[in-house]
DNA sequence: CGCCCCGTTGACTGTTGTCAAAGCAGGTGG
DNA sequence: CCACCTGCTTTGACAACAGTCAACGGGGCG
């Protein structure tokens, strides 16, 4: 795409010579003879910088500046002004107002262009300064300690390393972090009333968890607790909003992030409603077979306690371990100590449909 | 907060006028006297504005902003150089090199706070455009309007009147726009593959509908049909994108909206593990009782029909409708043809638990 | 007028949750 | 080292909740 200027110029001659030499130079060009046309365009069109004459009939350049500098969607565009040699107070004026660079009368061509050619790059290069991209998550942490370091808190990210069977945070209480898992294994869920446990997810290294009440304000809705020893590390509250809202990536990417979430919990909550046990249990081993696998496709071993299985299927302990012993007899599954062996994933598939 | 400044001037004496004068506009000024000190200032602090004179020992002006230029970090900061007098030449070759203004020695204290109030205030303006407020919806329409018309395709948003029983999308298809319903009253819902219907969502006036798969681009993952006569807005795949994609304040909005979906759905999918149809029913009404009723907290009825009701619930058409006669004896609800008239809400709670 | 859709009720069946008990492994304290 | 306890898994028996099939009445629509 090749950038568009506007040339406001009341001498015709000037304007066309200006013209040409631009699209020699791969611009596309619009033109305007007077500075109230030449607002007209500029708030249609919005160029990507405006070249125009101070001393002009009707309306000069200064008062084009001064009306396109307090419209909001105008007033960011590059403004180069036009002006005789001499005159080194124009020039001073023209600044004052807000211009970005100018050019005296006469110019050669070289000269106009690479003023033009530096506006338009330094413009794009503060567009681009508000939002970097973030490849990685390295990139993120390091970002967020960046937040972090501005402010003078610490200019190391705060890790932790929490055992087995502790929490690392409960339903109910205030966010206070988010937390990265760096390594380990977290099982998040939310309990009933009567004490039954929906796990919302089994969490390994290298993702975010407890995010939702920081993006919803809110009190906990889950509990997560380690499963493995695990090495978690802690992003403020403060910071990780700070980051959302100001980094447009970050933001771009827990839209991703939750989008993909409510997708998941959609289809399960569909599933929740009508499937049967038996289907559930098949889809909530396929789940885990896939997640677990390696490249080629190939899982080992499905480790998980049955009291966590039955917790994600949404059924009780004793109903989960009949469907279990049923996929044994059908020879679809081997239940041995070291954990689950899926033997026919076809046929797994199939009962989960 | 106030703003910070950086000047770099040789002359100690230069130095301590210019930045006397600055403190005393209650700017915070930093100092260094040599180009080589001020850009380690630069790139630790980076300060607001940074003024810096072109003729030094050493490191001169060009040198510095050179350097300051290339990192991405400090290339958007504005930078003013002060440069002698007579050198119209100097100026030319310091605007070049991307300057942003100049004072030209020897200056008057109000000429040099005017200068950097200026740029200051330019370079605000700049960044705040990146992220202007979005504060209601028509806003959000008409920013929606605006990228469509800057690509010239039309400067008017589609609207579209879809009568009962038509489908606005349906699972499965490609998604080409978001809707946003200005009057009537939508159905989305879910289907398993034995044609059991989960309904997701009722909404109303006010309400976007079909933005999920937009996000997660990929195909609807369920239908919305019509309910009542509907009047929809369509904004296309690429103007929500970038609208998306571009401003912060869009971002963050649908950072909550999903957010608050998730929530929701995840205290849905608990209910639907654990609960009894008779709990779910007593949910699903209280929903919908405070969803519907008017700012006393009174609702006068709830019309919706027994189908999309149990497909809310999660449960047979006819099992929805021995609990609601369980509920009707109990003298919690009333059934009129109308609708469904809530009698004793504390006990609707109850049971609901 | 007939047809179709919606709401309602009855009868029945099967899935699934609950209670109970026993086996087994791992950890703890004497 | 052994006894004991606790927590996890497995199996059995049973009840009940909820889905399915069927039938009927009523109202709207062609």
């Amino acid at each position: 795409m090749s950038y568009r200027i506007l040339v406001i110029e009341d001498n015709p001659d000037m304007l066309e010579n200006i013209a040409s030499i631009l699209e020699l130079g791969h611009y596309e060009v619009l033109t305007s003879e007077n500075g109230k046309r030449g607002i007209e365009i500029a708030l249609k069109e919005k160029p990507d910088l405006i070249l125009c004459d101070v001393m002009m009939p009707e309306l000069d350049g200064y008062g084009v500046l001064h009306i396109l500098g307090r419209n909001p969607s105008t007033s960011t565009i590059p403004f180069v002004f036009l002006t005789a040699m001499s005159d080194f107070s124009h020039i001073r004026e023209g600044m004052m107002l807000g211009a970005d660079d100018y050019l005296t009368k006469p110019f050669d061509d070289s000269e106009l262009l690479s003023v033009i050619e530096m506006r338009i790059k330094k413009h794009e290069q503060i567009k681009s300064a508000f939002d970097r991209d973030i490849h990685s998550i390295e990139e993120f942490l390091s970002r967020a300690r960046e937040v972090r370091g501005s402010r003078g808190i610490s200019d190391q990210l705060q890790s932790r390393v929490i055992k087995k069977k502790n929490f690392i945070f409960m339903e109910g209480h205030e966010p206070l972090d988010l937390y990265y898992i760096n390594s380990g294994l977290v099982k998040t869920y939310m309990m009933t009333e009567d004490g039954k446990e929906l796990v919302t997810g089994i969490h390994g290294a290298g993702e975010f968890i407890g995010y939702l009440p920081l993006l919803e304000n809110s009190s906990y809705n889950e509990s997560a607790i380690v499963l493995e020893d695990t090495v978690v590390y802690m992003i403020s509250k403060n910071d990780f909003n700070s980051l959302v809202y100001s980094n447009r990536m970050i933001a771009t990417q827990f839209i991703k992030l939750l989008a993909d979430n409510l997708f998941e919990v959609e289809s399960r909550l569909l599933e929740m409603a009508y499937q049967s046990v038996r289907q559930r249990v098949a889809s909530s081993l396929m789940k885990l077979f896939t997640k677990e696998s390696d490249e080629n496709g190939d899982c080992p071993l499905i480790r998980i306690s049955r009291k966590d299985l039955s917790g994600i299927v949404g059924t009780a302990t004793e109903s989960l371990n009949r469907t279990l012993a049923d996929f044994r007899d059908e020879h679809i599954l081997e239940l041995t100590e070291a954990g689950i062996k899926v033997l026919d994933k076809q046929k797994l598939m199939g009962v989960a449909h």
